[in-house]
DNA sequence: GTGAAAGCGCTAACAG
DNA sequence: CTGTTAGCGCTTTCAC
């Protein structure tokens, strides 16, 4: 295969069009005054001999590389993969290209990436900060948006992500209309802000409908399938009359917890129902299939890119976005609101 | 924030250390001999003012970007961003950055990706052709290594996919050794390459064993879950007794697959077996967890930028590589070949 | 071993 | 409206 084809430059093309380099230039940036002739002759000879823009050079000189970068902790993980097809189109609609890391929620590999991305010139980045490089990245200069739950830790950037209070009043809401007013909560660990974040909003949910709050029960563990089947073990173990209710803080939680269900041989959702959160594809393919609050992530990183853009050109909003996020109904949900409707099944047996 | 800080360059580092510009950038580049001292003095000025190489200009000079693309069908799903995980990780050693793209299986989407990776001077592309483009791709001169399995479609080209036979050839032989001498297949459409490649793999193993390839069942469908669902529903209405065991191209049709068994109210493992080819994360969350081949999609992404950084030095190897699947056991296949072992969950009933 | 100088492809004053 | 000129930051002859 022939490597390096010498690629046609702007000389080039102003020698073809029998014009000046800068008039040539003119045209192919689209910027300054140029006679519809002279336009016409560049157009041309750009087209005959095959000239396509050099972007390093045009990087060089004007600073901006037109790439932007995105460090996410995995491109593996369905969340993240949504976020950065998010960045993906929207970067790609504003001609620019994106470089995507993987940080393993390290904080080592991410000042990595951090360099790099620095180091490549892009214009701006999208990161969602496992570790306090951020602040580098301010010192650094380069413009950026961070992403996630741990953003907002970080005083003085622009911010996006999910709405997690409306997240959780839009599952507790749909829990009471199918009949479960006081589901049984499983979270995150302890040291997790997101865990916070979560159980605030379940309260202010409960004690806004004159609940008490004390009547909640509360488990948690890693925010893991096997985290999720742990704590839902603890509560079957403890708790054995009556349908259960459970709300999950996490898909994979959710997952988990229908495995503990089945363990203990009871069903979902005829004894226990699981409404989880996330909305990851796998939840599709449970039995039953779970239904979730699905965080935006396709959006939240379109958004990012949004607002990286718009600081990158010095309209600088530096504000905190917080998208909704909407109800995915499969079957993990009781219908306890109109016992005789949906229950057939359980009645069945 | 303070944008745009004027970055220190290969100036300031030699007034800085008091040498010539030349000799700052022998040091910082590695080349040319070099006194010790001078090297001292350079890399401790470098040190102190915080210089940083712009990659942009080196990328203008040298005529390499250090940087490199990555189109695939699409992030979002599971096996592609594995691919895309295992080339991030190779390109991180290599200190390349990559530009990921997605085209949504769409040709003309995926020219548009090229063209921009064209424009942004990678060194090179790993591409999972969709469309007829790669033909351009090769006339821009570009170094590129095909992946996934349309590849082998295009002569002259590097490639590494999955050694679909010896996927075949192992599920096959874990098949037997369960005790289904001879699973209906559910494979893709007529159009799809792939499908010919795993019937053939099949058969290679069924004639291999002396049976009648004429016993075999095919049905087919898309590559997807309805796909997978419908394929098993016609055979599920066909056949009524006994075990039957199936081997499905794909996951998505396997998960299909087991839908439609619920749906007759048949059960797995007891009444139908299921073996998957993918290996997706959600064939963990399926009840059973399927049993699938799974396919080696991060080395594969890693195994192409290897080559694809041969290619652009010059070593170019032009190969076609094969990499091995692996077998992941789960639930969704009865052990048939010791019946008093495994399957008292089934007699119990 | 080191420095001076040319130039990669492009843009942006500055004259004309 | 157009051409001339001077760089952007770096590498790379070519002399010394």
């Amino acid at each position: 295969m022939a490597r390096q084809v010498r690629r046609p430059t702007i000389i080039d093309v102003a020698a073809r069009a029998g014009v000046s380099k800068s008039s040539a230039a003119r045209v192919l940036a689209g910027t300054g005054n140029i006679s519809d002739d002279t336009r016409d002759r560049v157009l041309k000879a750009a087209q005959a001999v095959g000239y396509e823009r050099n972007y390093l050079a045009v990087g060089m000189r004007s600073g901006r590389s037109g790439m932007l970068g995105l460090v996410i902790p995995d491109i593996t993980n369905p969340f993240w993969a949504d976020v950065a097809r998010g960045a993906q189109d929207r970067a790609a609609e504003a001609e620019c290209s994106l470089l995507v890391f993987s940080s393993d929620w390290d904080g080592a590999k991410e000042a990595a990436h951090l360099r790099t991305l620095h180091r490549a010139r892009v214009d701006g980045a999208v990161v969602n900060p496992v570790a306090d490089n951020v602040d580098d990245l301010g010192r650094f200069g380069l413009p950026f948006v961070l992403i996630g739950s741990s953003a907002e830790r970080f005083a003085g950037a622009a911010s996006v992500g999910s709405d997690i209070g409306q997240a959780v009043q839009l599952g507790m809401d749909h829990l009471v209309y199918k009949g479960h007013p006081l589901p049984h909560v499983i979270v995150g660990p302890k040291s997790r802000l997101a865990r916070t974040r979560f159980l605030n909003a379940v309260y202010r949910h409960v004690t806004a409908r004159d609940l008490d709050p004390a009547d909640l029960v509360i488990e948690d563990g890693e925010y893991t399938f096997e985290g999720g089947r742990a704590a839902m073990g603890r509560i079957l173990d403890r708790h054995r009359d009556g349908h259960i209710s459970i709300f999950a803080a996490n898909d994979m939680m959710a997952i988990g917890a229908l495995m503990a269900v089945r363990d203990h041989g009871l069903r979902c959702p005829e004894d226990v129902s699981i409404l989880g959160f996330d909305g990851i594809p796998a939840g599709a393919f449970t039995w039953p299939g779970l239904t979730s609050i699905a965080k935006p992530g396709r959006a939240i990183g379109a958004r990012a890119v949004e607002s990286l853009i718009d600081e990158i050109d010095g309209q600088a909003r530096q504000e905190r976005v917080h998208l909704p996020c909407t109800l995915i109904e499969r079957e993990s949900l009781a219908d306890l609101a109109q016992p005789p409707r949906k229950l057939s099944v359980a009645g069945r047996n």
